[in-house]
DNA sequence: CCGCCCTTGTGAAAGGTTTCACAAACCAAG
DNA sequence: CTTGGTTTGTGAAACCTTTCACAAGGGCGG
């Protein structure tokens, strides 16, 4: 039981964990591997291999119990707490997110914003007062947060996440179509959409190959 | 050569041709599977198989032509052309992406948008003029559109991007949270911002209950 | 309490991806 | 032309993930 866990079983714990909201939510009791595996596109045999690498949570005959299991996958991915948000860039992708309710929803809360453009400090976007790049580190170690968002342009994503990093979240979430190398264990995610629209580019490009030379 | 090639290589692949751009801009006639590996995280021999998979491009004992791998690679992803998206949704991801100059200038051009909102119909954003949706389906016939970009609310996200594949578009960019199952091989792609941020916190939890309770 | 049906939890097998390691090839210098 | 230094292309090995398949356990009706 729990050695390393791998991208792809997290990602899909948080699958799990949403549609087990919903049947909460639906005042559903129980449910089985297999209806659990169904919209995140797994296999019963993958659910139930994913959740044993953290433990036995099912009743053999009769599934898992939603509420538990919310409960236990909560704990597992660190969702039974709420986590603070610090938003660097707020330009056109950092107003949407600071606009985006589904964040708030799910325990992601934007708690501070900065920019370094002089005509956007101090006015009030959703709510959130943006502040300039010098009150970074004070901000973010007076409020706490935990996770850093790099909303910048591409050519200072990499200095400001080593600053954000400085500042001493835990984790960035990065907006940039550039690879961040995680340093002293804090670690990235990036959200490339150009490289998403490449991945599809390819496969039409094959498909069309494949059905083109064909005959 | 050439089987199925996975996720992880294509999008390898995007990367690689990123830098080879940089490195043709500035430039630079050849450059060596270990230099190439670099920016990506991955390895010298993952650069090599990566490519093997598609043909010979390199030179023994002199690595690879800058400009010959950056033109062969654009042929694999298809990227020696531009693609036309059809966006749905002109909310605030959807607003942000027609303001963002990053698409175009990588091959990707938003040529329609559409919405429901009365409001938001007939004005322009960027540009481009908001379509209502009854047009969807003759307007991504005429100017040939071929990926479609969701970025409607999550609850009619399924709904659009069933109606985007029928007015006949070959992939799909999903932004709403929420896993969409692909119908008649066309691809789907989502940005799950909320998934990212849930892996992070997945991660901090773990490194806490690491350092925690080890002692 | 028994027997039946159902679903979990999990080793073992299969399938896939990454790393290793080295022969083959190329260039340049002598 | 030969030698030496360098880097590719690629089978084989190592590693990791997914799927298979079944014993073990639990509930329920009788
Ligand atoms: N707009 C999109 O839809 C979109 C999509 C994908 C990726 N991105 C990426 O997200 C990033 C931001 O894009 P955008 O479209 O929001 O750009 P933007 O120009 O609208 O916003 C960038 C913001 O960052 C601020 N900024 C610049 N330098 C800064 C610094 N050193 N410190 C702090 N703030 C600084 C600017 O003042 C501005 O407010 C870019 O890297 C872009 O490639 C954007
Ligand atoms: N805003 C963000 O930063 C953000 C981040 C991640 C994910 N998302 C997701 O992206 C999607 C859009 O989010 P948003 O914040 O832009 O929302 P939004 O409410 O700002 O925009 C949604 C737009 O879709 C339009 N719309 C609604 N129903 C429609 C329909 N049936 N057909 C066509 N258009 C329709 C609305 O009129 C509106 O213009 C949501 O699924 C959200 O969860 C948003």
């Amino acid at each position: 039981m729990s050695g390393r866990i791998s991208d792809s079983t997290v990602r899909r714990l948080s699958l799990y964990l949403r549609m087990l909201r919903d049947l909460e939510r639906a005042g559903v009791e129980f449910v089985s591997s297999s209806q659990l595996a169904e919209p995140s596109g797994a296999t019963s045999a993958q659910v139930r291999k994913d959740l044993s690498h953290f433990g036995s949570f099912g009743k053999r005959g009769r599934g898992y119990s939603v509420e538990g299991l919310v409960r236990a996958l909560e704990g597992i991915l660190g969702l039974s707490r709420s986590w603070r948000l610090a938003l660097v860039g707020v330009g056109k992708i950092g107003s949407a997110l600071l606009g985006y309710g589904g964040l708030a929803a799910r325990g992601f809360d934007v708690v501070a914003a900065f920019d370094v453009d002089e005509a956007k400090i101090g006015t009030r976007a959703h709510g959130l007062r943006i502040r300039p790049m010098t009150e970074l580190r004070p901000v973010i170690a007076e409020c706490g947060a935990e996770i850093g968002v790099v909303a910048t342009p591409t050519e200072v994503a990499a200095e400001i996440a080593a600053e954000l990093e400085r500042a001493g979240v835990g984790a960035i979430l990065n907006f940039a179509p550039i690879e961040l190398s995680e340093v002293n264990g804090v670690p990235i995610r990036t959200v490339d959409i150009v490289l998403e629209l490449e991945g599809l580019s390819y496969l039409m490009s094959e498909a069309g190959r494949r059905t083109g030379s064909d005959a």
